[in-house]
RNA sequence: GGGAGCGUAGCUCAGCUGGUAGAGCAAGUGACUCUUAAUCACUGGGUCCAGGGUUCGAAUCCCUGCGCUCCUACCA
């Protein structure tokens, strides 16, 4: 057990207000949050509040304490002639980050703080450990991953982050059910992973002894659904994907697949259109939203740009990109990258289609900032997606991009089992048996023409709130175990 | 995966070309009945991330390891 004076102290102090009557851990206390002791003060009214104390200002007979409960910051006076002398006495004994309740009246001070002057309180929980400093809080960023108890009772803006998701989280399923999609669930526990193009983690399922994967993607199950007749669903739920931890990745992370039947992907971008200003009506309080180091401001306004990935192309790099050869198109390319200063990876590239998206990756995906939708994509890019009718080179999905990223891509999805199969099996190559052949006889009893769509939740929440990394907007982030 | 930076008191951080460790907050004691990052006086508090090396002497220089951050690459 670690041990240090403080630990010493406080244990210490927990005997003599044992001694004094206070037991150091209470029981359920009635009060009000403080939020709303602030939206109702009314002087010389009695009010019970509890929280956590962050500040203590003693002054002798008249002492000023902060309390925070998570609503709220709101000053509390403990004055002598107000408390019994036990009260007074044992008050002396409290510590910052201990958890009190207190009853008294409401007070405004000289200087014009609202505050509550306590008549009677108790001990709801010591603090053995002594909280972080308390203007900078805590700094840490390693600590506020792995300590995030820590982080959130002493930085405002963090616990403020979290709550933001949360409602997030809960209009995106309003704003759905409203459009009369169905929240459904499907097995994270699969025998294989599909749906997705990463590496799973594996499991053993003990009782059949045989092992399991923890999916990728929900995507091939709720396709079955609509197989089976349900036209309008979505999942929000948990992706696992074994792969590395960076700034915008955690292994696991929260993703919401919505896929509508006699849609497509033009379905899907009326979805995004309908969701975002929704979302930002609700829960941010303006559709225009700043983000990034250079607080540059998205615009979150519909509608949104919709443009052909092969415009996108003409509009940097000239309406005849796509007539000139190869050694033309590389030496525009490069003269490109020098003007504008960015390191083209061009060794090994030896297509023009690999060429093309390099230079889209690299200039031209990061300068759109605001809310685009990049349509009419190469199938090579995403081969197992549907054809556009008019031409085959092309699929018809899109990418939606904001902030120079993608955010989610959207789909009309591939609804023809012979097709689908041979994709998959080109994608498959020789590990044939990764093919799921149920999700293929679903396909084979006919599923409607549908639009689907999946995103990020993480990526979402950092995006509205301005955030630079996933771990910032994810409660308890991937960590590397410590000796 | 590659590169750079960081790790010092409970917390936030200083610590130069190597000479036995510093501040603020926090803590203890005392003063103070309108403070609000309260103020004032005194006092205590350290495995300088871990391990090795160079040196008479290492928080400081070198090597290895661990962790975090940033850049970059990969990955949807």
């Amino acid at each position: 057990m670690e041990t240090n004076e403080y630990r010493e102290q406080r244990l210490a102090s927990m005997q003599t207000l044992k001694e004094m009557g206070y037991e150091p851990y209470g029981c359920k206390y009635d009060h009000v949050d403080l939020k709303v002791a602030r939206e109702t003060f009314e002087e010389g009214r009695p009010v019970r509040v509890a929280g956590r104390l962050l500040m203590i200002r003693r002054m002798g007979k008249m002492n000023f304490c902060t309390m925070n409960d998570g609503t709220d910051r709101f000053q509390l006076i403990f004055k002598r002639d107000e408390l019994s002398e036990t009260a007074f006495a044992a008050f002396k004994q409290l510590n910052l980050g201990d958890i009190i309740g207190a009853e008294g009246v409401f007070f405004t001070t000289q200087k014009g703080e609202k505050s509550v002057v306590v008549k009677e309180w108790t001990m709801l929980a010591k603090a053995l450990e002594q909280p972080p400093e308390k203007f900078h809080g805590l700094a840490d960023q390693e600590e506020c991953y792995r300590r995030r108890y820590v982080d959130l009772m002493t930085n405002d803006e963090s616990r403020a982050r979290f709550f933001t998701r949360s409602r997030l989280i809960m209009e995106i399923r309003k704003y759905l059910w409203d459009k009369g999609f169905v929240e459904v669930e499907t097995p994270i526990l699969q025998d294989q992973a599909g749906g997705a193009a990463a590496k799973p983690f594996f499991s053993h399922f003990n009782a059949l002894d045989k092992d399991c994967v923890m999916r990728i993607a929900p995507e091939l199950y709720l396709k079955r659904l609509l197989v089976g007749g349900m036209n309008k669903v979505f999942e929000l739920g948990k992706d696992f994907r074994n792969e590395g931890i960076d700034r915008t990745h955690n292994p696991e992370f929260t993703v919401c697949e919505i896929y509508e039947a006699y849609g497509d992907r033009t379905s899907m971008e009326a979805i995004m259109e309908g969701l975002l200003p929704h979302l930002c009506d609700k829960v941010i309080g303006t559709r225009k939203v700043e983000y990034g180091e250079k607080k540059e401001i998205i615009d979150f306004n519909p509608p949104y740009r919709r443009v052909a990935y092969k415009d996108l192309v003409k509009e940097l790099m000239g309406d005849d990109w796509f007539e000139l050869d190869f050694a033309a198109q590389l030496e525009k390319a490069k003269a490109k990258g020098r003007e504008t200063d960015t390191n083209l990876e061009l060794d090994g590239i030896t297509r023009e289609l690999e060429l093309t998206h390099e230079v889209y990756d690299k200039l031209i995906e990061k300068k759109l900032m605001q809310p685009t939708f990049v349509t009419r994509i190469p199938h090579e890019f995403v081969p197992l997606a549907k054809a556009c009718k008019d031409d085959p080179s092309l699929v018809d999905v899109f990418e939606f991009v904001v902030a120079g990223r993608e955010l989610c891509p959207g789909y009309t999805e591939q609804n023809d089992p012979l097709e689908q199969r041979k994709a998959l099996e080109n994608q498959a190559g020789e590990d044939t048996e990764k093919i799921d052949e149920d999700f293929i006889s679903a396909l084979e009893c006919g599923m409607p023409p549908t639009g689907g769509l999946g995103f990020g939740v993480d990526r979402l929440v950092m995006f509205l709130t301005g955030t630079d990394s996933i771990r910032d907007v994810v409660l308890f982030p991937q960590m590397k175990t410590t000796a």
